[in-house]
DNA sequence: AACATGCTCAACCGCCACAAG
DNA sequence: GCTTGTGGCGGTTGAGCATGT
């Protein structure tokens, strides 16, 4: 684990960018920080001027709409700029921090998500077994998307109540699942142990009914 | 009151895309 | 076509605060 030490920005560091931006503009990150007598990178001062400075950033104070516009982008694969774009005044960074903290939870509140964990996991199965999948990125955002499925089965539950396994991190018990040569047997462990946890209002279904049927949305593709 | 745990968010890193030379 | 510099994106981390025991 890397550990570096974080350098908080200091009132008149903030001060110094500010008045550099405000006299002369944005005209090259790199540069910038010299001219304006920082001790910071480029990358560090465009950071806190997209994410702090600006004075168009609005900060906290969620409302309702944003929620629900940042949770369906989301659930479309949209990435977090774009959801930026779509929210005036949110930088990508506060996006994903609201998403991380709050909102992975209420999307998963629903049976469509619940659906589409198991699509996922389906096309994962489907590669491994049968296919030279060239989507890479595919697989990472399989293992994201079952990583969601823990924050999911959190739905309903307190910070106190029994937290389920967390899939996909280090304190995940079922990270060799991830890490080992593909057993198909191991999936229908994990599903039938992960159904378990679901709020029975929701009717899990049977995974064998899913993984009964060949599933694979990008058989076009191949 | 003291400690443990959880949560939030600012800040960093690595990687990638793109443009210029 | 290759190299280099720059900006942007997404993932991750750690400090500090809030809350619970």
């Amino acid at each position: 684990m890397p550990s570096f030490k974080k350098c908080p920005w200091t009132p008149e560091e903030d001060m110094q960018l500010v008045n550099y931006i405000s006299r002369y503009g944005i005209w090259n990150w790199t540069q910038m920080p010299k001219h304006a007598g920082l001790s910071r990178t480029g990358k560090s001062c465009r950071l806190r001027w997209m994410n702090y400075l600006d004075p168009q950033v609005k900060r906290g104070n969620y409302t309702q709409e944003e929620d629900e516009i940042i949770i369906k982008m989301r659930q479309t694969g949209s990435g977090w700029s774009a959801i930026a774009a779509s929210l005036p005044g949110r930088t990508d960074n506060e996006i994903k921090n609201r998403w991380h903290t709050r909102l992975i939870i209420k999307s998963a509140n629903n049976m469509e998500q619940i659906v589409s964990e198991i699509d996922t996991l389906t096309m994962y199965c489907d590669y491994q077994n049968n296919f030279d999948f060239p989507e890479a990125s595919m697989l990472e955002a399989a293992n994201e998307d079952y990583s969601l499925s823990s924050h999911m089965l959190n739905t309903g539950t307190s910070s106190n109540d029994v937290i389920p396994p967390t899939f996909g991190t280090s304190a995940d018990p079922h990270v060799s699942f991830w890490r080992e040569p593909f057993v198909l047997e191991n999936v229908y462990d994990d599903i039938d142990e992960y159904a378990t946890y679901v709020d029975p209002q929701f009717g899990m279904p049977n995974p064998e009914d899913w993984f009964g049927e060949p599933f694979n949305p990008y058989y076009d593709m191949l």
